[in-house]
DNA sequence: TGTACATCAGTGAACGCGCGTTCACTGATGTAC
DNA sequence: TGTACATCAGTGAACGCGCGTTCACTGATGTAC
């Protein structure tokens, strides 16, 4: 780089750039496609300036899995924001639980390789971090938990049954995601994938009920 | 190799040999652990004997992921022979259903290498493929099946939801496999996982119901 | 039953590839006085 | 306000590695007559 060229980019662009450079490997080619050495390529940056920003391949990898995570907490999020209807109103927190559902099968659907990156993590995420003050992005069981804790205070779901039960509602849209995603579903029409996902969602609803 | 040391294995036995390093290999360390010269190695051949057997590297973890997915079906269907009662015995089909979803999660926790390569197979699985005859060893999906059907003639679940509800059961045990595997929640203690376990199961008989 | 020949299933050597990572370096930027 | 110096963030070159795969080969086995 010639003299001129040095030090032109604003602090931490590498950095950022990396990481959307792997996000971009991410959404192609899954976990395994997040190459450091692709990645510098993309930045216009020498292999081992990664290691500035990063220890190792595997740290890089940490950060693009935690921006895919925050992309599905992002969609969800929006997907809830979207359903009018103040809180605890029947009507209104069945349809924020199907909106999560659905913007999480709709995330694994079109982003299959970054779904896939988000929960091929090597390390621990912070599923269950407290928000960022903004109501907004926070991580996907968190708002599970929020929109269930409306459905018993609508009424729908006894307080009773309340505990713990994010756990097997998680499971059952995840495991729908992972089958019909990279899984032995993966090739089955759209809408038969919908019908499932309709069947999914009356078995889950009849299980609250 | 010497003249006398030539062609002493039994026929098919390189074959089934790489087919068995690969599924040691997968144990260890899932699908990308199938590593094409290691597998060689282990059965004491040159790396490029592999492709009189294989065309290339993917059909060779085709044929590791599936006797990965064989042994899961092998297990669930000794967990189902376990359970005495004959048919049509609404607790015998009831737990025949449980022994199913057992055998799935103490697979997926046991071999999480096994578990993850017979579902990240590159190709299709024949999942609903019939039986061998013995009515052992079927896919697991036939068996899933096969117990639902039991569960309606134990008069146990309404025959006007049985049809496709298969999906949403085998999400959920699905999806708690992923998570508790090698997902998020994969470094929670035993006895935690074992509580998710039997909320899960209850989740699932409450939607039955 | 014996012999000629095709096929099968291995060997041996080599290839190019891209990867992650390390080292010594240097210019630009920020900071203390 | 100016200067000396430390730190930051990049360059350039190189490494060893193991991988999948291809090629030409050869001995052992099976088959046709």
């Amino acid at each position: 780089m010639r003299g001129a060229e040095r030090r032109r980019r604003p602090r931490g662009a590498v950095r950022d750039g990396l990481v959307a450079a792997g996000l971009e490997l991410a959404r192609t080619g899954g976990p395994e496609a997040v190459v450091l050495r692709e990645a510098t390529r993309m930045v216009g940056v020498v292999p081992n300036a990664a290691y500035r920003h990063f220890a190792d391949r595997d740290e890089l990898l940490a950060a693009v899995s935690a921006a895919a995570m925050q992309e599905l907490a992002s969609r969800m999020a929006a997907g809830v924001a979207r359903v009018p209807g103040k809180h605890g109103d029947p009507a209104a927190a069945r349809q924020r639980l199907g909106a999560i559902g659905a913007a999480y099968l709709e995330f694994a659907h079109e982003e299959p390789g970054l779904f896939a990156t988000a929960f091929a993590l090597p390390q621990r995420h912070a599923y269950g971090a407290p928000d960022d003050g903004t109501g907004r992005d926070r991580m996907p069981l968190g708002q599970l938990r929020t929109v269930l804790d409306e459905l018993v205070d609508a009424g729908l779901l006894d307080r009773r049954r309340r505990d713990g039960i994010e756990y097997p509602i998680w499971s059952t849209v995840h495991g729908l995601a992972m089958l019909t995603g990279q899984g032995p579903l993966r090739d089955i029409p759209g809408a038969t994938r919908h019908h499932l996902e309709e069947l999914t969602f009356s078995f889950i609803e009849e299980s609250l009920a």
